[in-house]
DNA sequence: CGCACCACAATTTTT
DNA sequence: TTGTGGTGCG
């Protein structure tokens, strides 16, 4: 009980109460929309706060409405403080409801700037402010809503003096670390098998996770005894100076920069714990200890902290997320309050049950049962095909009949657990005609001429950044080999001088004698792009970059496709320079360099092409689609061979393969093959565990064989199919089991060689596509045993098909 | 110094 | 099977 209403609360003791009421009764107006766990989120404003939010179940809609609710109400839903001067009459005004009813409930907004909301990408970060400006209007650009990682640097060009970094850091990427330990690696005469980057990377990143510094690291090593880990400690230690040196921070940096800054300095710490009134953090299960860290340490002041996450989909272990912080948030905070989100708003009820009943399996986990208020909807579908190629066959067919059905290709996903998976569905979509985008792969930023543009950029940025400078002194080839940027190099550590002043006065080493003119060449030309840059703006630079560079001039030489592409991933990089310019209103170099390290996130796809996804599972946490196939649910491949006999690992797969299920809206398929050929090798897998756990009520069995269903495009008419009808659909094993019928299908090699003669048709017919519809065969042209075909449907177009495929989907008009 | 050829390995991925 | 990285030759 606080002074300020005692006086009335004497008076009435009632008051006090219907005061609440009423005001709670207005807010609650405000987010009506919502359902009732939802709204309890919003609502619960004050302390630490667990939201555990099951897939589908409209997290990213709480969160927002969290936020609004704090800048239209502040604390008023969720104190039982009452304003000075609370009367009477303000419980009658806020009953009757209307504005002035609203501005009566409000209890100290909170300033946007006073709000920080930290997601893992920049996607979700994007998503988050969008949909918050379209909430709140021009005030949500107030709001700190940012990545992990670009609010740690947000935090760092502050104080990063104080740590002992310029202010303009630079940031490397995970290549720029590799390149790193590769060149230490070679300095140290240290064998890259045993010390493989990738692997040396991996342990620093786990030893800076758990807060243990270079020397610090390598001592226990020593003390230890381990030959290893003290050679890692070496290379840890060599990696941290060069860092240092270069004024650069990697990823793992930032955070663990940030962290030490807030605890060592209590100034920056208490200005940030004071600014920072409310904090919310996304996908709180995939968060790893330094984030933790950060996130406990952000709240320190105020104690407003809101986790949102979903335990069951934690599949981040691999990359450090440990799913304890999750599972301890309640013990770590005392007064914590919990809230499930368990009405799920994308799935049919068939869907649902099955992604519960997979999960359920688990152990370790908080437990959550999704359920919908929408009908069962259709019976997952589950198919094992001959091989792969005869899997990707049946996606495709099932696409093309349900676009012939209406639907869009966008509608539709595949999914599988790893990248090399996509190519035989890329093959079959090809073949098929149906338009796709791969996600994933090669991202923009990681093109090699993007990143020579950007070595380019960071080199004028900051002229002791050697690790860019060896990226680009050859490149174009200027004559400049490795033995000669060695010696450079060798001369630059031994009289700790930058490379790049070394370069500059290379007619003073005799040993450079030889490519002194090149390197001294080399040097004034970046020195030259350096001045222009100080009085022009970054495109400029860029413009007059790719001018001096002649990296465009020695790629339009060449003249091929790929170096097309190359050209065009250039012109990209500039307009992404624009771009920054144009969103932040900065005109600075470094800092779209800043920006440019953290948004790896380019080319995120358009949503307005029209076209089937193809992704990993990993890659579609957080998407939705109407239809949806998981594709290879074998044992070995999901679940990975890795996990099998791993409990730990298993779990995390099977979390995946929740993740996995609960994307589809409407309708989902899983599909096998008996035989798969991966790497080169073929194998022959059980099916996998996961579809076991379904129960079989929830699902429609079928194989896809070749001679079945041909015409139909998907093998609809066989029901039951293959293992509904032997009712042992959990056990498919080709060595376990001997029906004869399963072994010749095992055998049978499912090649175009076993059906020699190609389907009946010819220039110029007419023909009646399952998915295109009615249209005339206006081009033929053998290849291999199979024929190209060019089709001209109405209404679509032309469209280029592989005969055999196209046959299973069409029919002589 | 550039190019061609061979060996080798290959979950999952964001920042 | 595919992509990458290292080596050896012209």
């Amino acid at each position: 009980m606080r002074a300020g209403y005692v006086k009335i609360g004497v008076m009435d003791k009632n008051f006090e109460k219907r005061y609440i009421e009423a005001r709670n009764h207005v807010i609650e107006k405000d987010f009506a929309r919502l359902n009732d766990m939802q709204r309890k989120a919003v609502m619960a404003t004050e302390g630490p706060l667990l939201i555990l939010a099951g897939a589908g179940s409209g997290k990213t809609t709480v969160l927002i409405n969290r936020i609004a609710n704090l800048m239209r109400f502040g604390r008023a839903s969720d104190t039982d403080e009452l304003p000075d001067g609370a009367s009477e009459e303000d419980i009658s005004v806020m009953a009757s409801g209307g504005e002035r009813a609203r501005a009566l409930a409000a209890f100290e907004p909170v300033e946007p700037w006073r709000i920080l909301a930290i997601t893992f990408t920049n996607k979700a970060a994007d998503e988050l402010k969008n949909r918050l400006s379209a909430m709140l209007g021009e005030a949500a650009s107030d709001i700190w809503a940012s990545t992990f990682h670009s609010c740690c640097v947000r935090i760092l060009r502050r104080d990063a003096v104080k740590i002992g970094f310029p202010e303009n850091f630079t940031i490397y990427d995970t290549s720029d670390s590799q390149s790193l330990v590769k060149s230490i690696l070679r300095d140290l005469n240290i064998d890259d098998k045993t010390f493989a980057p990738r692997a040396v990377l991996s342990e620093i990143s786990r030893a800076k996770d758990a807060q243990t510094d270079s020397a610090a690291y390598l001592a226990r090593a020593k003390a230890m005894n381990d030959l290893w880990h003290t050679k890692v400690g070496e290379i840890y230690c060599e990696y941290m100076r060069r860092m240092f040196a270069a004024g650069a921070m990697d990823f793992d940096d930032l955070i663990a920069f940030t962290v030490k800054l807030l605890q060592q300095d209590a100034d920056v710490r208490e200005y940030w714990q004071r600014r920072f009134r409310y904090i919310m953090i996304d996908e709180y299960q995939d968060t790893n200890n330094l984030q933790y860290l950060l996130s406990s340490l952000l709240a320190g002041g105020w104690g407003n902290i809101c986790v949102v996450g979903d335990d069951d989909q934690s599949i981040y272990k691999f990359r450090g997320a440990t799913i304890e912080n999750i599972l301890s948030f309640e013990d770590e905070y005392k007064n914590c309050r919990t809230i499930r989100l368990e009405q799920n708003y994308r799935s049919t009820g068939h869907i649902l049950d099955a992604a519960n009943a997979v999960i359920s399996n688990n152990v370790d986990r908080k437990g959550k049962t999704l359920w919908t208020n929408k009908d069962a909807g259709e019976l997952l579908t589950v198919c094992c095909a001959d091989n792969q190629d005869e899997e990707a066959q049946y996606v495709a067919g099932q696409i093309l009949a349900s676009y012939g059905k209406g639907a869009a290709w966008k509608d539709h996903a595949v999914l599988y657990r790893m990248n090399a998976q996509s190519n035989s569905m890329e093959r079959a979509f090809k073949r098929n005609g149906v338009p796709y985008r791969i996600v994933g792969g090669t991202r923009f930023f990681d093109r090699a001429e993007v990143k020579d543009m950007l070595a380019y950029l960071c080199l004028i940025a900051s002229p002791s950044d050697n690790l860019r400078l060896v990226r680009v002194i050859n490149n174009p080839p200027r004559g400049i080999g490795d033995k000669t940027v060695e010696t450079a190099a060798e001369i630059a550590r031994e009289s700790s001088k930058p490379l790049f002043e070394v370069l500059s006065h290379a007619d003073g080493y005799p040993e450079l004698q030889r490519s002194a003119t090149r390197l001294r060449m080399f040097a004034a030309m970046i020195d030259e792009l350096r001045a222009f840059a100080a009085d022009n703006t970054p495109d400029a630079l860029f413009d007059q970059l790719l001018e001096k560079t002649g990296y465009v001039m020695a790629l339009e030489s060449k003249n091929t496709v790929e170096d097309t592409a190359r050209a065009e991933n250039i012109k990209e990089l500039r307009s992404s320079i624009v771009g920054y310019m144009q969103e932040s209103g900065d005109n600075t170099l470094e800092g779209f360099l800043a920006d440019v390290a953290l948004y790896t996130d380019l080319d995120n796809y358009d949503t307005s092409a029209d076209g089937v996804t193809l992704m990993t599972m990993h890659a579609a946490k957080g998407l939705e689609f109407p239809v949806v196939f998981v594709v290879g649910a074998e044992e070995g491949i999901f679940p990975g061979m890795k996990a099998i006999g791993e409990p730990d690992e298993m779990e995390e797969e099977r979390r995946l393969c929740y993740v996995a299920l609960t994307r589809a809206k409407q309708k989902l398929y899983i599909t096998c093959a008996r035989q798969r050929m991966l790497f080169g090798h073929t194998t022959s897998n059980k099916m996998s565990r996961f579809v076991d756990e379904i129960p079989e009520e929830y699902v429609d069995m079928k194989s896809a064989s070749r001679g079945f269903g041909e015409r139909t495009g998907g093998f609809t008419g066989q029901t039951g199919g293959f293992y509904g009808q032997t009712g042992g659909r959990n056990t498919y094993n080709s060595a376990a089991r001997r029906e004869p019928e399963r072994r010749q299908r095992a055998i049978q090699p499912p090649t175009p060689a076993a059906k020699p003669s190609l389907p009946d048709f010819s220039l110029g017919d007419a023909v009646e596509h399952t998915a295109f519809g009615h249209g005339i065969i206006t081009g033929m042209r053998p290849m291999g045993n199979d024929s190209l075909v060019e089709i001209e449907f109405e209404g679509v177009g032309a469209k280029k098909l592989m005969l055999r495929a196209a046959a299973q989907h069409m029919t002589k008009a």
